[in-house]
DNA sequence: TTTGTATTTGATAATTATTACCATGTCAAT
DNA sequence: ATTGACATGGTAATAATTATCAAATACAAA
Protein backbone atom coordinates (compact mmCIF):
# COMPACT_ATOMS: atom_id res chain seq x y z
CA UNK A 1 0.00 0.00 0.00
CA UNK A 2 2.74 2.50 -0.87
CA UNK A 3 1.05 5.78 -1.65
CA UNK A 4 2.45 9.30 -3.91
CA UNK A 5 5.64 6.78 -4.77
CA UNK A 6 6.04 7.20 -8.60
CA UNK A 7 7.75 4.58 -10.53
CA UNK A 8 10.85 5.57 -13.30
CA UNK A 9 8.68 4.17 -16.20
CA UNK A 10 10.49 4.90 -20.00
CA UNK A 11 8.46 7.09 -20.71
CA UNK A 12 8.59 9.25 -17.75
CA UNK A 13 13.07 8.91 -17.99
CA UNK A 14 12.69 10.05 -21.63
CA UNK A 15 10.99 13.25 -20.59
CA UNK A 16 13.09 13.49 -17.63
CA UNK A 17 16.27 13.57 -19.66
CA UNK A 18 14.49 15.51 -22.69
CA UNK A 19 13.93 18.44 -19.96
CA UNK A 20 17.30 18.41 -18.78
CA UNK A 21 18.85 18.27 -21.41
CA UNK A 22 16.82 21.20 -23.03
CA UNK A 23 17.91 24.70 -22.53
CA UNK A 24 14.78 26.27 -22.89
CA UNK A 25 10.89 26.28 -21.44
CA UNK A 26 8.72 24.12 -23.94
CA UNK A 27 5.25 23.72 -23.20
CA UNK A 28 3.72 20.03 -23.16
CA UNK A 29 3.29 19.54 -26.67
CA UNK A 30 6.45 21.56 -28.08
CA UNK A 31 7.67 18.65 -25.96
CA UNK A 32 5.61 15.67 -27.20
CA UNK A 33 7.09 16.91 -30.47
CA UNK A 34 10.70 16.15 -29.39
CA UNK A 35 10.08 13.30 -27.65
CA UNK A 36 8.08 11.76 -30.10
CA UNK A 37 11.44 11.24 -32.14
CA UNK A 38 12.33 9.02 -29.30
CA UNK A 39 9.20 7.32 -28.90
CA UNK A 40 6.88 7.49 -31.68
CA UNK A 41 4.05 5.90 -29.59
CA UNK A 42 4.17 8.09 -26.87
CA UNK A 43 0.46 9.63 -25.78
CA UNK A 44 0.15 13.37 -25.37
CA UNK A 45 -1.81 12.58 -22.46
CA UNK A 46 1.23 10.63 -21.00
CA UNK A 47 4.04 14.25 -21.56
CA UNK A 48 1.28 16.19 -20.19
CA UNK A 49 0.80 13.89 -16.77
CA UNK A 50 4.60 13.25 -16.69
CA UNK A 51 5.40 17.09 -16.74
CA UNK A 52 3.16 17.19 -14.17
CA UNK A 53 4.48 14.46 -11.59
CA UNK A 54 7.95 15.36 -12.38
CA UNK A 55 7.34 19.17 -11.48
CA UNK A 56 5.31 18.09 -7.95
CA UNK A 57 8.38 15.61 -7.35
CA UNK A 58 10.43 18.69 -7.60
CA UNK A 59 12.69 17.40 -10.70
CA UNK A 60 11.30 19.73 -12.62
CA UNK A 61 10.10 23.17 -12.48
CA UNK A 62 6.31 24.16 -13.84
CA UNK A 63 6.43 28.02 -14.77
CA UNK A 64 3.05 29.36 -15.23
CA UNK A 65 3.50 32.67 -16.65
CA UNK A 66 2.70 34.18 -20.12
CA UNK A 67 -0.40 33.93 -21.22
CA UNK A 68 -2.73 30.02 -21.19
CA UNK A 69 -0.18 27.87 -22.15
CA UNK A 70 2.11 25.88 -19.27
CA UNK A 71 6.04 25.80 -19.46
CA UNK A 72 8.81 23.55 -18.09
CA UNK A 73 12.29 24.26 -17.21
CA UNK A 74 14.65 21.77 -16.49
CA UNK A 75 17.30 24.27 -15.16
CA UNK A 76 16.45 23.77 -11.07
CA UNK A 77 19.26 26.45 -9.69
CA UNK A 78 17.48 29.48 -8.75
CA UNK A 79 17.04 31.73 -11.50
CA UNK A 80 14.52 33.92 -13.37
CA UNK A 81 12.77 34.82 -16.71
CA UNK A 82 11.62 37.38 -18.92
CA UNK A 83 9.26 36.90 -21.62
CA UNK A 84 8.20 38.67 -24.51
CA UNK A 85 4.28 40.06 -24.30
CA UNK A 86 3.68 39.92 -28.17
CA UNK A 87 5.38 36.43 -28.79
CA UNK A 88 5.07 34.88 -25.36
CA UNK A 89 8.57 33.54 -26.17
CA UNK A 90 10.43 32.72 -22.64
CA UNK A 91 13.99 33.47 -21.59
CA UNK A 92 16.16 33.43 -18.75
CA UNK A 93 17.32 36.67 -17.07
CA UNK A 94 20.02 37.27 -14.85
CA UNK A 95 19.49 39.42 -11.86
CA UNK A 96 23.01 40.32 -11.16
CA UNK A 97 23.82 40.89 -7.56
CA UNK A 98 20.52 40.93 -7.10
CA UNK A 99 20.39 36.97 -7.71
CA UNK A 100 20.44 36.07 -4.25
CA UNK A 101 18.14 38.46 -2.84
CA UNK A 102 15.84 36.78 -0.06
CA UNK A 103 12.02 37.55 -0.05
CA UNK A 104 10.75 37.16 3.42
CA UNK A 105 7.46 38.97 2.92
CA UNK A 106 6.04 40.91 6.22
CA UNK A 107 2.70 39.84 5.83
CA UNK A 108 1.78 36.76 4.39
CA UNK A 109 -1.97 37.20 4.88
CA UNK A 110 -1.80 33.97 6.68
CA UNK A 111 0.05 31.80 3.98
CA UNK A 112 2.64 29.43 4.15
CA UNK A 113 4.63 30.38 1.91
CA UNK A 114 6.47 27.77 -0.35
CA UNK A 115 8.37 30.20 -3.10
CA UNK A 116 8.74 33.43 -5.04
CA UNK A 117 9.05 34.30 -8.34
CA UNK A 118 10.08 37.02 -10.21
CA UNK A 119 8.85 37.83 -13.88
CA UNK A 120 10.25 40.68 -16.24
CA UNK A 121 8.27 41.04 -19.52
CA UNK A 122 8.34 43.52 -22.57
CA UNK A 123 8.99 43.25 -26.10
CA UNK A 124 11.54 40.28 -27.38
CA UNK A 125 14.59 41.50 -29.94
CA UNK A 126 12.13 39.96 -32.45
CA UNK A 127 9.11 41.72 -31.81
CA UNK A 128 10.83 45.03 -31.01
CA UNK A 129 11.34 45.40 -34.63
CA UNK A 130 7.66 44.68 -35.87
CA UNK A 131 5.82 47.23 -37.34
CA UNK A 132 2.75 47.30 -35.16
CA UNK A 133 4.94 48.00 -31.94
CA UNK A 134 3.03 49.92 -29.74
CA UNK A 135 -0.66 48.09 -29.35
CA UNK A 136 -1.48 50.41 -26.22
CA UNK A 137 -4.84 52.29 -26.28
CA UNK A 138 -5.67 55.48 -25.34
CA UNK A 139 -9.28 57.38 -24.47
CA UNK A 140 -9.71 60.99 -24.80
CA UNK A 141 -12.39 61.15 -22.42
CA UNK A 142 -10.68 59.44 -19.14
CA UNK A 143 -7.79 60.94 -20.08
CA UNK A 144 -5.65 58.15 -20.71
CA UNK A 145 -4.34 59.69 -23.97
CA UNK A 146 -1.16 57.96 -25.54
CA UNK A 147 2.28 58.09 -23.92
CA UNK A 148 5.81 57.33 -26.37
CA UNK A 149 7.98 55.04 -24.84
CA UNK A 150 10.63 58.15 -23.45
CA UNK A 151 7.45 59.29 -21.41
CA UNK A 152 6.38 56.21 -20.47
CA UNK A 153 10.28 54.90 -19.27
CA UNK A 154 10.68 58.27 -17.07
CA UNK A 155 7.20 57.79 -15.30
CA UNK A 156 8.52 54.47 -14.57
CA UNK A 157 11.29 55.29 -13.83
CA UNK A 158 9.87 57.97 -11.13
CA UNK A 159 7.04 55.69 -9.88
CA UNK A 160 9.89 53.18 -8.75
CA UNK A 161 11.80 55.90 -6.72
CA UNK A 162 10.48 56.97 -3.09
CA UNK A 163 11.88 60.02 -3.47
CA UNK A 164 11.82 63.43 -5.81
CA UNK A 165 14.44 62.70 -8.80
CA UNK A 166 16.75 65.32 -10.81
CA UNK A 167 16.89 64.95 -14.41
CA UNK A 168 20.05 62.85 -13.80
CA UNK A 169 18.99 59.59 -11.38
CA UNK A 170 16.12 59.72 -14.53
CA UNK A 171 19.24 59.59 -16.70
CA UNK A 172 21.46 56.88 -14.96
CA UNK A 173 18.23 54.63 -14.93
CA UNK A 174 16.74 55.38 -18.60
CA UNK A 175 19.38 56.39 -20.51
CA UNK A 176 18.32 59.04 -22.93
CA UNK A 177 20.05 62.53 -23.58
CA UNK A 178 19.36 65.09 -21.01
CA UNK A 179 18.17 67.42 -23.22
CA UNK A 180 15.27 65.13 -24.31
CA UNK A 181 14.53 64.27 -20.23
CA UNK A 182 13.87 67.39 -19.61
CA UNK A 183 11.83 68.23 -22.47
CA UNK A 184 9.82 65.08 -21.94
CA UNK A 185 9.41 65.97 -17.63
CA UNK A 186 8.13 69.43 -19.13
CA UNK A 187 5.35 67.36 -21.40
CA UNK A 188 4.33 65.42 -18.61
CA UNK A 189 4.15 68.07 -15.86
CA UNK A 190 1.70 69.73 -18.29
CA UNK A 191 -0.12 66.80 -18.84
CA UNK A 192 -0.24 66.42 -14.86
CA UNK A 193 1.67 63.15 -14.69
CA UNK A 194 4.84 64.56 -12.82
CA UNK A 195 4.56 67.55 -10.31
CA UNK A 196 7.88 68.92 -9.28
CA UNK A 197 7.72 69.86 -5.48
CA UNK A 198 11.29 71.67 -5.98
CA UNK A 199 12.90 73.58 -8.59
CA UNK A 200 14.78 70.37 -10.44
CA UNK A 201 13.28 68.09 -9.06
CA UNK A 202 10.51 65.58 -9.72
CA UNK A 203 8.14 63.02 -9.07
CA UNK A 204 5.07 60.84 -10.21
CA UNK A 205 1.88 62.26 -9.49
CA UNK A 206 -1.39 59.81 -8.74
CA UNK A 207 -2.43 60.76 -12.41
CA UNK A 208 0.50 59.10 -13.94
CA UNK A 209 0.50 56.37 -12.02
CA UNK A 210 -2.45 55.37 -13.65
CA UNK A 211 -0.75 56.60 -16.49
CA UNK A 212 1.74 54.15 -17.07
CA UNK A 213 -0.51 51.06 -14.57
CA UNK B 1 -9.69 57.73 -39.64
CA UNK B 2 -8.36 57.17 -35.64
CA UNK B 3 -6.30 54.54 -34.83
CA UNK B 4 -6.06 52.78 -31.33
CA UNK B 5 -8.63 55.16 -30.14
CA UNK B 6 -10.66 53.39 -27.60
CA UNK B 7 -14.38 54.92 -26.83
CA UNK B 8 -16.23 54.55 -23.83
CA UNK B 9 -18.88 52.77 -23.72
CA UNK B 10 -21.91 52.24 -20.65
CA UNK B 11 -20.40 48.79 -20.55
CA UNK B 12 -16.96 49.59 -20.70
CA UNK B 13 -17.82 52.28 -18.12
CA UNK B 14 -19.55 50.10 -15.99
CA UNK B 15 -16.49 47.26 -16.37
CA UNK B 16 -14.30 49.66 -15.49
CA UNK B 17 -15.81 51.15 -12.33
CA UNK B 18 -16.78 47.73 -11.11
CA UNK B 19 -12.90 46.72 -10.97
CA UNK B 20 -11.83 49.79 -9.72
CA UNK B 21 -14.48 49.34 -6.52
CA UNK B 22 -13.64 45.77 -6.29
CA UNK B 23 -10.65 44.88 -3.80
CA UNK B 24 -10.01 41.27 -4.88
CA UNK B 25 -8.72 39.73 -8.21
CA UNK B 26 -11.46 38.42 -10.09
CA UNK B 27 -11.18 36.54 -13.19
CA UNK B 28 -13.76 37.29 -16.41
CA UNK B 29 -16.56 35.30 -15.49
CA UNK B 30 -16.60 36.71 -11.65
CA UNK B 31 -16.73 39.86 -13.17
CA UNK B 32 -19.21 38.88 -15.44
CA UNK B 33 -21.50 37.42 -12.56
CA UNK B 34 -21.12 40.89 -10.71
CA UNK B 35 -21.49 43.17 -14.20
CA UNK B 36 -24.77 40.95 -14.80
CA UNK B 37 -26.62 42.98 -11.55
CA UNK B 38 -26.34 46.07 -12.89
CA UNK B 39 -26.11 45.43 -17.23
CA UNK B 40 -28.44 41.89 -16.97
CA UNK B 41 -28.19 42.02 -21.02
CA UNK B 42 -24.16 41.94 -21.16
CA UNK B 43 -22.74 39.29 -23.38
CA UNK B 44 -19.27 37.49 -21.61
CA UNK B 45 -17.34 38.39 -24.57
CA UNK B 46 -18.08 41.99 -24.07
CA UNK B 47 -16.46 41.64 -20.36
CA UNK B 48 -13.58 39.39 -21.90
CA UNK B 49 -12.80 41.88 -24.84
CA UNK B 50 -13.08 44.64 -22.53
CA UNK B 51 -10.99 43.47 -19.57
CA UNK B 52 -8.65 42.77 -22.38
CA UNK B 53 -9.11 46.59 -24.00
CA UNK B 54 -8.90 48.11 -20.41
CA UNK B 55 -5.45 46.33 -19.51
CA UNK B 56 -3.78 47.19 -22.46
CA UNK B 57 -5.12 50.58 -22.13
CA UNK B 58 -3.63 50.81 -18.82
CA UNK B 59 -6.94 51.39 -16.47
CA UNK B 60 -6.75 48.06 -14.87
CA UNK B 61 -4.20 45.40 -14.61
CA UNK B 62 -3.90 41.28 -16.13
CA UNK B 63 -2.42 38.93 -13.41
CA UNK B 64 -1.36 35.85 -15.31
CA UNK B 65 -0.52 33.65 -12.79
CA UNK B 66 -2.08 30.78 -10.39
CA UNK B 67 -3.06 28.76 -13.46
CA UNK B 68 -4.95 28.55 -16.42
CA UNK B 69 -7.76 31.54 -15.63
CA UNK B 70 -6.46 35.16 -15.96
CA UNK B 71 -7.25 37.51 -13.28
CA UNK B 72 -7.59 41.19 -13.62
CA UNK B 73 -6.78 43.72 -10.64
CA UNK B 74 -8.48 47.40 -10.58
CA UNK B 75 -5.45 48.31 -8.45
CA UNK B 76 -2.63 50.45 -10.10
CA UNK B 77 -0.39 50.78 -7.19
CA UNK B 78 2.41 48.95 -7.23
CA UNK B 79 2.22 46.02 -5.44
CA UNK B 80 2.66 42.07 -5.74
CA UNK B 81 0.80 38.89 -4.92
CA UNK B 82 0.51 35.46 -3.17
CA UNK B 83 -1.49 32.59 -4.27
CA UNK B 84 -2.69 29.31 -3.12
CA UNK B 85 -1.28 26.39 -4.96
CA UNK B 86 -4.48 24.30 -4.08
CA UNK B 87 -6.86 26.72 -4.38
CA UNK B 88 -5.69 29.20 -6.56
CA UNK B 89 -6.88 32.19 -4.65
CA UNK B 90 -4.85 34.99 -5.00
CA UNK B 91 -4.26 38.01 -2.37
CA UNK B 92 -2.52 41.22 -2.33
CA UNK B 93 1.17 40.72 -0.31
CA UNK B 94 3.05 43.72 1.59
CA UNK B 95 6.69 43.45 0.94
CA UNK B 96 7.45 45.82 3.44
CA UNK B 97 10.90 47.10 3.65
CA UNK B 98 11.84 45.69 -0.09
CA UNK B 99 8.52 47.14 -1.59
CA UNK B 100 10.62 49.68 -3.86
CA UNK B 101 13.58 48.15 -4.31
CA UNK B 102 14.70 47.91 -8.21
CA UNK B 103 15.06 45.21 -10.23
CA UNK B 104 17.00 46.57 -13.12
CA UNK B 105 18.39 43.36 -14.50
CA UNK B 106 21.80 43.24 -15.90
CA UNK B 107 21.67 40.91 -19.13
CA UNK B 108 17.95 41.21 -20.50
CA UNK B 109 19.21 39.81 -23.75
CA UNK B 110 17.76 42.00 -25.75
CA UNK B 111 14.51 42.03 -24.38
CA UNK B 112 12.70 46.06 -24.13
CA UNK B 113 11.55 45.41 -20.27
CA UNK B 114 8.80 46.97 -19.49
CA UNK B 115 7.68 45.49 -16.15
CA UNK B 116 8.42 43.38 -13.14
CA UNK B 117 6.52 40.97 -11.02
CA UNK B 118 6.71 39.37 -7.71
CA UNK B 119 4.74 36.99 -7.32
CA UNK B 120 4.47 34.12 -3.77
CA UNK B 121 3.21 31.20 -4.07
CA UNK B 122 1.94 28.28 -1.16
CA UNK B 123 -0.45 27.16 0.92
CA UNK B 124 -3.54 29.69 1.94
CA UNK B 125 -4.94 29.34 5.83
CA UNK B 126 -7.95 27.50 4.81
CA UNK B 127 -5.80 24.81 2.62
CA UNK B 128 -3.64 24.35 5.32
CA UNK B 129 -6.40 22.82 7.23
CA UNK B 130 -7.23 20.37 4.57
CA UNK B 131 -6.10 16.63 5.08
CA UNK B 132 -4.54 16.20 1.91
CA UNK B 133 -1.56 18.92 2.55
CA UNK B 134 1.78 17.17 1.35
CA UNK B 135 1.18 15.93 -2.30
CA UNK B 136 4.44 15.64 -3.19
CA UNK B 137 5.70 12.64 -4.53
CA UNK B 138 9.02 11.17 -4.59
CA UNK B 139 11.34 8.46 -6.33
CA UNK B 140 13.24 5.66 -4.50
CA UNK B 141 14.87 4.76 -8.33
CA UNK B 142 15.99 8.08 -9.07
CA UNK B 143 16.79 8.88 -4.99
CA UNK B 144 14.32 11.80 -5.19
CA UNK B 145 12.15 10.49 -1.83
CA UNK B 146 10.43 13.10 -0.99
CA UNK B 147 12.04 16.45 1.26
CA UNK B 148 10.10 19.23 2.69
CA UNK B 149 10.77 23.15 2.47
CA UNK B 150 11.96 22.55 6.04
CA UNK B 151 14.37 19.38 5.56
CA UNK B 152 15.68 21.37 2.11
CA UNK B 153 16.55 24.56 3.73
CA UNK B 154 18.49 22.79 6.67
CA UNK B 155 20.35 20.34 4.32
CA UNK B 156 21.28 23.13 2.12
CA UNK B 157 22.39 25.20 4.91
CA UNK B 158 24.18 22.02 5.89
CA UNK B 159 25.55 21.30 2.57
CA UNK B 160 27.16 24.97 2.71
CA UNK B 161 29.23 24.31 5.90
CA UNK B 162 32.56 22.91 6.60
CA UNK B 163 32.25 21.49 9.54
CA UNK B 164 29.27 19.58 11.78
CA UNK B 165 26.78 22.21 12.69
CA UNK B 166 24.82 22.25 16.14
CA UNK B 167 20.92 23.28 15.79
CA UNK B 168 22.06 26.44 16.81
CA UNK B 169 24.27 27.31 13.81
CA UNK B 170 21.26 25.80 11.91
CA UNK B 171 18.50 28.42 13.10
CA UNK B 172 20.77 31.19 12.72
CA UNK B 173 20.40 30.57 8.91
CA UNK B 174 16.70 29.11 8.54
CA UNK B 175 14.85 30.78 10.92
CA UNK B 176 12.43 27.94 12.71
CA UNK B 177 11.82 26.87 15.62
CA UNK B 178 14.40 24.97 17.24
CA UNK B 179 12.09 21.91 18.14
CA UNK B 180 11.17 22.03 14.11
CA UNK B 181 14.84 22.01 13.70
CA UNK B 182 15.65 18.88 15.91
CA UNK B 183 12.60 17.35 14.95
CA UNK B 184 13.81 17.61 11.08
CA UNK B 185 17.03 16.66 11.60
CA UNK B 186 16.14 13.40 13.16
CA UNK B 187 13.79 12.09 10.50
CA UNK B 188 16.75 13.14 8.13
CA UNK B 189 19.35 11.15 9.76
CA UNK B 190 16.63 8.07 9.58
CA UNK B 191 16.49 8.67 5.91
CA UNK B 192 20.77 8.68 6.04
CA UNK B 193 20.69 12.20 4.52
CA UNK B 194 22.61 13.70 8.14
CA UNK B 195 25.22 11.76 10.21
CA UNK B 196 25.65 13.14 13.71
CA UNK B 197 29.56 12.54 14.13
CA UNK B 198 29.26 13.76 17.87
CA UNK B 199 26.23 14.08 20.56
CA UNK B 200 23.92 17.54 18.86
CA UNK B 201 26.28 17.81 15.93
CA UNK B 202 25.07 17.22 12.04
CA UNK B 203 26.56 17.01 9.37
CA UNK B 204 25.22 16.13 5.71
CA UNK B 205 25.73 12.89 4.12
CA UNK B 206 26.63 12.04 0.45
CA UNK B 207 23.32 11.02 0.05
CA UNK B 208 21.95 14.06 1.44
CA UNK B 209 23.82 16.13 -0.41
CA UNK B 210 22.66 14.09 -4.00
CA UNK B 211 18.92 14.50 -2.75
CA UNK B 212 19.36 18.25 -3.15
CA UNK B 213 21.65 18.69 -5.45
C1' DT C 1 -27.88 68.30 -36.33
C1' DT C 2 -26.88 65.25 -39.24
C1' DT C 3 -23.89 62.02 -41.14
C1' DG C 4 -20.11 58.74 -42.13
C1' DT C 5 -17.60 55.34 -40.33
C1' DA C 6 -14.64 53.00 -37.15
C1' DT C 7 -15.63 50.75 -33.15
C1' DT C 8 -18.47 47.95 -30.18
C1' DT C 9 -22.05 44.85 -28.87
C1' DG C 10 -24.59 40.36 -28.00
C1' DA C 11 -25.08 35.80 -29.43
C1' DT C 12 -22.93 31.94 -30.63
C1' DA C 13 -19.51 28.95 -32.94
C1' DA C 14 -14.86 27.57 -32.85
C1' DT C 15 -10.46 26.87 -30.93
C1' DT C 16 -6.97 25.91 -27.58
C1' DA C 17 -5.07 23.76 -23.70
C1' DT C 18 -5.73 20.64 -20.41
C1' DT C 19 -7.93 17.05 -17.75
C1' DA C 20 -10.85 12.90 -17.18
C1' DC C 21 -11.85 8.40 -18.28
C1' DC C 22 -11.06 3.64 -19.20
C1' DA C 23 -9.40 -0.76 -20.53
C1' DT C 24 -5.20 -2.71 -20.42
C1' DG C 25 -0.47 -3.23 -18.84
C1' DT C 26 3.49 -3.25 -15.48
C1' DC C 27 5.93 -3.68 -11.28
C1' DA C 28 7.04 -4.84 -6.38
C1' DA C 29 5.75 -7.01 -2.35
C1' DT C 30 3.38 -10.29 0.03
C1' DA D 1 1.14 -16.51 -8.56
C1' DT D 2 -1.74 -13.04 -6.69
C1' DT D 3 -2.69 -8.63 -5.32
C1' DG D 4 -2.99 -3.78 -5.57
C1' DA D 5 -0.86 0.60 -6.57
C1' DC D 6 0.75 2.95 -10.29
C1' DA D 7 1.14 3.80 -15.65
C1' DT D 8 0.08 3.88 -20.37
C1' DG D 9 -2.26 5.03 -24.93
C1' DG D 10 -6.33 6.45 -27.00
C1' DT D 11 -10.03 9.31 -26.86
C1' DA D 12 -13.89 11.99 -24.92
C1' DA D 13 -14.98 15.82 -22.20
C1' DT D 14 -14.25 20.17 -20.04
C1' DA D 15 -12.69 24.82 -19.28
C1' DA D 16 -11.25 29.16 -20.73
C1' DT D 17 -10.78 32.07 -24.18
C1' DT D 18 -11.06 33.87 -28.87
C1' DA D 19 -13.29 34.46 -33.42
C1' DT D 20 -17.14 35.64 -36.26
C1' DC D 21 -20.82 38.50 -37.73
C1' DA D 22 -24.98 41.26 -38.27
C1' DA D 23 -26.82 45.03 -35.89
C1' DA D 24 -26.13 48.98 -32.82
C1' DT D 25 -23.45 52.87 -31.06
C1' DA D 26 -20.18 56.63 -30.29
C1' DC D 27 -18.09 60.44 -31.87
C1' DA D 28 -15.44 63.58 -35.16
C1' DA D 29 -16.36 66.28 -38.90
C1' DA D 30 -19.42 68.52 -42.02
Amino acid sequence: MIKNQMRMTHQRDIILREMRKCKDHPTADELYERIKKTLPRISLATVYRNLEILSTAGLIKKLEISGRRKRFDGELRRHHHVYCLLCHRVDNIDLGQEENFQFLPAAAGGYRITGCRIEFFGLCPDCQKKPQGDKKMGCKKCGTETLNDQQQQILKTLAQSAAACGSKDIAAAVKLEPKQISSQLTTLKKKGYVASPVRCKYEITEAGKSAIA
